[in-house]
DNA sequence: CTATGATGTGAATTGCCATTCACATTGGAG
DNA sequence: CTCCAATGTGAATGGCAATTCACATCATAG
């Protein structure tokens, strides 16, 4: 019954990723406080030695959620500096993400769906809203050195991105893991990226001066 | 506390909109047998003179929306002969639905979400394959008389016309109405019709003999 | 070593939910 | 008009959830 003692800090993503572990394998339903508990070895009441009540663990869960996609963000962009290239990558880091926690897309798709607090709503809003911003802000860059053809919306390619993926993890939850999400994505990248691609100009070369990352 | 009383084929019917209502305004959370009978001046246990249970109530809300679904592309289809003017209009009735129903992607949602029972999971799955062949279809007879560019994969371009709508019906929801739905169909739709209409090519007309609808 | 605050436990509380059932009412067939 | 099957009612049941609290135990600072 003695379950060894841990620092709250340890607690809190133990119990985070417990959270999201359950959100994956039977969705909202299925995260109950005790059952986060059962699977840390805990009994419930403990957990409220480390957070004031659920909707504090859900935050912790969008937590994670939000520093996980500004890292692909990040690697994407660290690793090229050519925009498709990135957008090619990050759709790539994308994928791997939402297929390896599953959680995460339903925690969103939840979220939008149960219409939990006005105020963690706003903050996935912010989440996505960030997200959307970076791979737009990628686009821009792009277009600015000629890669990216001048006359797309960034913003709209930027939400054109996230419809490759976001119809894809929807098939693939319903189908039980059946529908292709890679295969899709390699597809409809490929569409986009024709769509996008600016083609017989040169490409202009960033000025000088120092590197702009961000 | 007497309520008139209905034929059950009523019934059923102002129990599958009542839920969808509920499902609208506050997500899979707010949709118990008790809301439902409420909204309808019943008592939770006269529901049960009309469904088995709970689930069966889902059902019949399933049933609802593939039958709009199923109704939007028929819609389009009788609108006009051709492929991008039916995807158009497809797009704008089904932006119109979702938004008028928001009982309906938080459904869709929520079921990928909730895990719920793996059948009603195939079932989902099986209305969103109905609908995105459907979209597939059409684009295929675009490529027939050449309309649509012929090198474009069917399937990748409905699931692209999807994730027009899907994403944007997402913010939508988390921004509490503040993103623009209209605005972001109107601009990925011409992004992605100028990615698939064939140019520059005469337009072959269909062969004679009895006019294909479907 | 020991005392104290942090962490974990078990039981109790409260509330909502889906579902059932015995009973009441009603609408329409005959 | 009468009766019966269909429909609606109200109370009860059992389960599970989140949360609280008094108490136990541990880790470690001093």
């Amino acid at each position: 019954m003695a379950t060894a003692k841990l620092d709250t800090e340890t607690r809190r993503e133990q119990i985070a990723d417990a959270a999201l572990a359950l959100l994956g394998s039977g969705g909202l339903a299925a995260l109950s406080v005790s059952a986060v508990a059962r699977r840390l070895g805990l009994v419930p009441s403990a957990l409220y030695r480390h957070f004031r009540g659920k909707d504090r663990i859900l935050d912790a869960v969008l937590d994670r959620i939000r520093d996980r996609l500004h890292d692909n963000l990040e690697r994407s962009c660290a690793a090229t500096d050519d925009a498709l290239e990135r957008l090619e990558r990050l759709l790539d880091l994308h994928v791997a993400l939402i297929r390896e926690n599953r959680g995460i897309p339903r925690l969103v798709f939840s979220e939008a769906t149960l219409g939990g607090s006005p105020e963690r709503a706003r903050r996935l809003f912010g989440i996505v809203e960030s997200f959307v911003g970076g791979v737009a802000q990628i686009v821009r860059r792009g277009q600015e050195v000629g890669r990216v053809r001048a006359d797309r919306d960034a913003e709209t390619v930027a939400m054109a991105f996230l419809g490759i993926v976001q119809p894809a993890a929807l098939l693939w939850h319903l189908s039980g893991g059946k529908f292709d999400v890679t295969r899709h994505g390699r597809r409809a990248w490929s569409m986009l990226r024709s769509e996008i691609e600016a083609v017989g100009q040169p490409v202009r070369p960033l000025p000088d001066g120092p590197r702009r990352n961000r």
